[in-house]
RNA sequence: GGUCUCGUGGCCGAGCGGUUAGGCAGAGGUCUGCAAAACCUUGUACAGCGGUUCAAAUCCGCUCGAGACCUCCA
């Protein structure tokens, strides 16, 4: 590895060399999810993204702090500060406290991201567990000129801040451009600007999840969580940003100016996001009801889908596509990754029984170079495979005989493998019904008696056995080193 | 309307000035009793039209088409 990360930063709109700002350690701040109902699969595909940009940075050597908050308060049904609570309306469709949503949802979130086989990061805070940061950094924005009271709720003011700092820097946006695709005031309004988003929130009466603070009974806005508890773990300035595309605009805009104003200088170095996850072209989102969930996607249980794809299947798929990628999804192309990913596994098994040779008909150092070199280019998975494939083809032919590889070679190439496949693909073998000692002694003496069967030439009776344990989901492979059944 | 992406062979998907991406599917061959797996060989690909250049999928302009954000979502 001979060359620097670069990573592609939305602030700048191009890749640049990533250096921390304090090395080993590296600070990754990442919008977890809002948890009122099944984490989506377009989370998921963000999340498996920026797990890879975590296992990346750890396999680097980096000490790296990842924090990925919890949203379990303050989210409303709309952006304009009204409307209802998620999740005291998801409480009050399923009549539980609202707390019991939010444990029940955090619990299915985790359960879906270790299937995914992401690592779980180092800090998951939660929004109610951090209020009283985010009354601290609202009561600073106030006292810093930024946020003013109306009525128990503050603002944010964007009209003051644009002033000063450029508001739209993230997304290259004018502020007379915002402006003017935002709504009009009406007389019913409490913030002078219409671009202002509040920080705090009063509570109505029917509310049940409310604290108390300065400005009485209320509960924080959407943005401070993210602003207050990055700021909290990782310092007024660190140094990677994530999220999906779709939170830019808004979401990490506001971050910005809230930190921006509160710490007097801008809080993240890298910002990165990770493009959409679509469904025949078109973004799969909530509103639109064009997901499934990703329990529906492993079992099959969905119209959209043909058959189930199992968790390692659907992550090598994701990992085909680099990151800033729209990913469509269809049962065409997770097909194509089941069986590109059954073949990459294979491989490594077989990797492991490989016969050395006094010297070497292929270049792996090669190959480890071009691995690396292409997650140094803004982890650019899709060319590691392809990589890795190169590598597929040389074990087979080493298998088959048609090339040689010596044993240092051989040590090389399980090195690449376990480094790339295992702990920054985060990919692992896919546990078949732990197969139990008395199935195998059964499938011993079976094959032994096909082995008979095959010997006599009878080989009605050796195909039969064959295609019968087929129709069980049970294959036979004749080696040369004998004959091998999978499940 | 504004700010941006993107249009690559049957499908998915890299590349972003000169060299085979890769996977899946298809065709032919080797191996096998037959299979399976594996190996070898194999593809009229770069939306269209102009321009820059010795050289363009890759840069510039225009046209057409798709999508995202600007309104809750990662």
């Amino acid at each position: 590895m001979n060359q620097a990360l670069e990573i592609y930063n939305t602030l700048s709109r191009k890749k640049e060399v990533f250096k921390p700002i304090n090395a080993p350690f590296v600070g990754l701040y990442v919008c977890g999810p809002t948890v009122y109902s099944d984490v989506h699969l377009g989370n998921c595909r963000t999340f498996i993204s920026f797990d890879l940009v975590y296992r990346y940075l750890i396999h680097l050597g980096y000490k790296v702090r990842y924090v990925r908050n919890i949203t379990d308060a303050g989210h409303l049904e709309g952006d304009r500060d009204e409307g209802d609570d998620k999740f005291a309306k998801k409480a009050k469709l399923e009549q539980l406290e609202p707390m019991e949503i939010v444990q029940r949802y955090t619990l299915g979130f985790r359960h879906i991201m270790a299937e995914f086989n992401a690592l779980p990061p180092s800090i998951e805070p939660t929004a109610t567990g951090h209020i009283v940061e985010q009354i601290e950094m609202t009561k600073k924005l106030i006292d810093n000129g930024y946020g003013y009271e109306v009525n128990g709720t503050v603002y944010f003011d964007v009209d003051k801040y644009a002033k000063e700092q450029d508001y739209g820097i993230l997304t290259n946006r004018k502020l007379d451009d915002l402006l003017d695709n935002s709504r009009e005031l009406n007389g019913q309004d409490e913030k002078k600007g219409r671009l202002d988003f509040a920080l705090w929130i009063k509570a109505k009466p029917e509310h049940i999840m409310r604290w108390p603070s300065p400005w009485g009974e209320g509960f924080p806005g959407w943005h401070i969580e993210c602003s207050a508890m990055s700021k909290k773990y990782l310092g007024n300035t660190f140094d990677i940003h994530g999220g999906g595309m779709d939170l830019a605009a808004t979401h990490h805009t506001n971050e910005i100016a809230q930190s921006q104003g509160c710490n007097h200088t801008h809080p993240v170095n890298f910002w990165m996001h990770a493009n959409m996850l679509t469904v025949n072209g078109v973004r799969m989102s909530k509103s639109a009801g064009n997901g499934f969930l990703p329990g529906e996607l492993f079992t099959g249980n969905h119209p959209l889908l043909q058959k189930g794809y199992s968790p390692m299947a659907v992550r090598f798929f994701m990992m085909q596509t680099h990151y800033r990628s729209t990913l469509d999804f269809s049962n065409e192309a997770l097909q194509a990754s089941e069986k590109g990913f059954a073949k990459l596994m294979s491989a490594m098994e077989t990797l492991n029984s490989l016969k050395h040779s006094p010297k070497s008909s292929v270049n792996c150092a090669e190959l480890s170079k071009n691995c690396y070199a292409a997650m140094n280019d803004d982890f650019n998975s899709p060319v590691v495979i392809a990589n890795l494939f190169e590598g597929v083809r040389i074990i087979n032919s080493v298998h088959a005989g048609t090339e040689t590889l010596t044993e240092q070679d051989i040590q090389l190439l399980k090195k690449l493998f376990n480094d790339f496949v295992i702990d920054i693909l985060g990919l692992k073998t896919e546990k078949s019904e732990t197969s139990s000692t008395a199935l195998k002694e059964v499938m011993q003496v079976i094959l032994d008696i096909r082995a008979d069967a095959k010997n006599k030439k009878d080989f009605a009776t050796s195909d039969k056995i064959r295609d019968e344990l087929l129709k069980h989901n049970i294959t036979i492979k004749d080696t040369k080193e004998g004959t091998i059944w999978t499940l």
